[in-house]
RNA sequence: GGCCCCAUCGUCUAGAGGCCUAGGACGCCGCCCUCUCAAGGCGGAGACAGGGAUUCGAAUUCCCUUGGGGCUACCA
């Protein structure tokens, strides 16, 4: 029972849930499903100033829409609760109480550190770059009189956790082998902030330790923390979980992943169409690989082939492209009504004007499409003129490429008298219409199915014409030819 | 600046001394099919950052250089 293991998700509400968070969050999860451990989602929130319940529930939903499960967490409780550290303080005051009581902190009572508060993006600037390679803070030398003199007089202080400069500190991490930090780079460094708040390193050593944690899975960027709280274990005399740092994922300009970049929260990909099952499966593979040649795992397949062994060291660069990919390969495997009602759900986000959105037409719409798009959202986008009734606005494209030659009225003119002739409006009652026209003319049947794209759609490609006609139905194909028409004698295409 | 991590095709990666004239996938480029697109088929270009060392033999081990990244908050 004790040996289970025990693997979390810690994420900060304070945005919503991001790729690369996506990522330790399901490495965390196939490491715990793999081994039949548990994964416990935790929000870490003592950051009161930058929090928001908004982007709690949206990292929930995030992970929910992945199909990343937890065992324990804020909303559903646990054993070992509560799950949020805004709830725990009385926790951290119980164990900095410890630290205190066993001459491992100081008061320090310093008050020339303010961060600035003003701009969450703000980097840190030089300005106290004296201050922080010094590695300890001249309140930890003050003579215990004075100290206790101050606090008797109520000047607050943070406390600072008094590091032994003389000690190299090793961290032992499951991917990297053993990282060792030489005597003195460690800082003596904030346990608990004055107004009594702890401090991230010292409430994730606090959370871990009582939550039972057994690995610690989390983004690279954490590594270089990881001494600090392997000082905080020591020094409380808790024994420390292991540790595993990925890799972090990189945009294309090779930084690290940030909201700048475009899509970089998982909402993002679901409002632009992405099936969850793609994200998960591409975000797998960046950075772990089953050793062998796949490329599309089920869940099963990673839960049962996951392996910290299989993460590789070096950062990954999110390619959208790749993703795309994945995502058509997804696509391939949903069932038509599934698709359907999809692009069913997306149209009044995307499209709310959209004029023709009944069931049987969407559907229509999906099946002929799905094979050339490769998210949802790209049929309701490269479809747009199935879902609007007035006739598209022809691109410069398509009026350059198909409407430049002078014959094109008159051709238009015939299919359009042909289409009126057609026997049936079916996809063979359409294509026999306009074959027929081109056999009777002797010309190929693309001098006039180019055209009547352009009249159908306004786009210089699109699917099969003659299903694109079927599914328009023949009062709106002439209606768009007759608009065409119009609109070429009054302006004639330019020349190509 | 200091500390730490990393380094195979443009990108994601396989490779744990000989199986590598380095494999796969995305992307890219041709050709075929074809009403355009997509799909599909066939073919192609494309990488071990550099230098030392160890070894009979290094993409694989060690060192240096270079390059990239992360951290360096009373943020997480």
């Amino acid at each position: 029972m004790t040996d289970k293991i025990r693997v979390r998700f810690a994420p900060s509400p304070t945005g919503y849930l991001h790729v690369g968070g996506a990522r330790t969050a399901l490495f965390n999860w196939l490491f715990a499903r793999h081994n039949g451990g548990e994964f416990v989602l935790r929000v870490e929130d003592t950051d009161t100033a930058r929090n928001r319940d908004e982007f709690e529930r949206g990292i929930f939903d995030g992970l929910r829409w992945l199909g990343l499960t937890w065992d324990e967490g804020p909303d559903i409780g646990g054993a070992f609760g509560p799950y949020r550290q805004s709830e725990r303080q009385a926790l951290y005051r119980e164990a900095a109480e410890k630290l205190r009581a066993s001459g491992h902190v100081y008061e320090c009572f310093c008050t020339d550190t303010e961060p600035d508060v003003q701009s969450s993006e703000s980097v840190p600037t030089d300005r106290t770059a004296a201050d922080r390679t010094a590695a300890s803070c001249p309140c930890r030398a003050l003579e215990p009189a004075v100290r206790l003199e101050r606090m008797a007089a109520g000047e607050p202080a943070a406390l600072r956790m008094a590091v032994d400069p003389t000690l190299a500190i090793t961290v032992v991490d499951l991917i990297r082998g053993d990282v060792t930090f030489p005597p003195g780079t460690v800082p003596d460094f904030i346990v608990v902030k004055r107004d009594g708040g702890a401090l991230y390193n010292f409430a994730v050593v606090s959370d871990d330790h009582s939550m039972r944690i057994t690995h610690v899975i989390r983004g690279e960027e954490h590594l270089a923390n990881t001494p600090k709280q392997l000082l905080i274990y020591e020094a409380l005399g808790w024994q420390p979980p292991a540790f595993a740092h990925i890799p972090i994922i990189l945009n294309e300009q090779r930084r690290k992943l940030s909201k700048r970049d475009g899509a970089t929260f998982v909402n993002d990909y679901e409002t632009m169409g992405f099936l969850p099952q793609a994200l998960v499966n591409f975000l797998a593979l960046l950075g772990w690989s089953p050793g062998d040649n796949r490329e599309i795992l089920s869940i099963e397949e990673m839960i049962r082939d996951f392996t910290l062994a299989g993460v590789v060291k070096h950062p990954a660069i999110f390619d959208p492209a790749k993703l795309a990919w994945m995502n058509k390969e997804y696509m391939k495997q949903v069932a038509p009504d599934d698709l359907a009602h999809m692009v069913a759900t997306l149209l009044p986000v995307l499209r709310p004007n959209a004029a023709r959105k009944d069931a049987p037409h969407v559907a229509r719409v999906t099946a002929l499409l799905a094979e050339r798009v490769r998210t949802i959202a790209e049929i309701i986008e490269h479809g747009a003129y199935f879902f609007d009734t007035d006739p598209p606005e022809p691109t410069s494209e398509a009026l350059s490429k198909h409407c430049a030659a002078p014959d094109t009225v008159g051709r238009l003119a015939a299919v359009r008298d042909a289409l009126v002739k057609a026997d049936d409006f079916s996809v063979a009652g359409v294509e026999a219409a306009i074959r027929g026209l081109a056999e009777a003319n002797g010309t190929k049947a693309a001098t006039y199915i180019h055209p009547l794209r352009v009249a159908l759609t306004g786009q210089a490609v699109s699917p099969g014409i003659f299903e694109v006609a079927s599914i328009l139905g023949r009062d709106v194909a002439l209606a768009r030819i007759d608009a065409l028409l119009n609109r070429l004698a009054l302006a004639p295409a330019p020349r190509s």
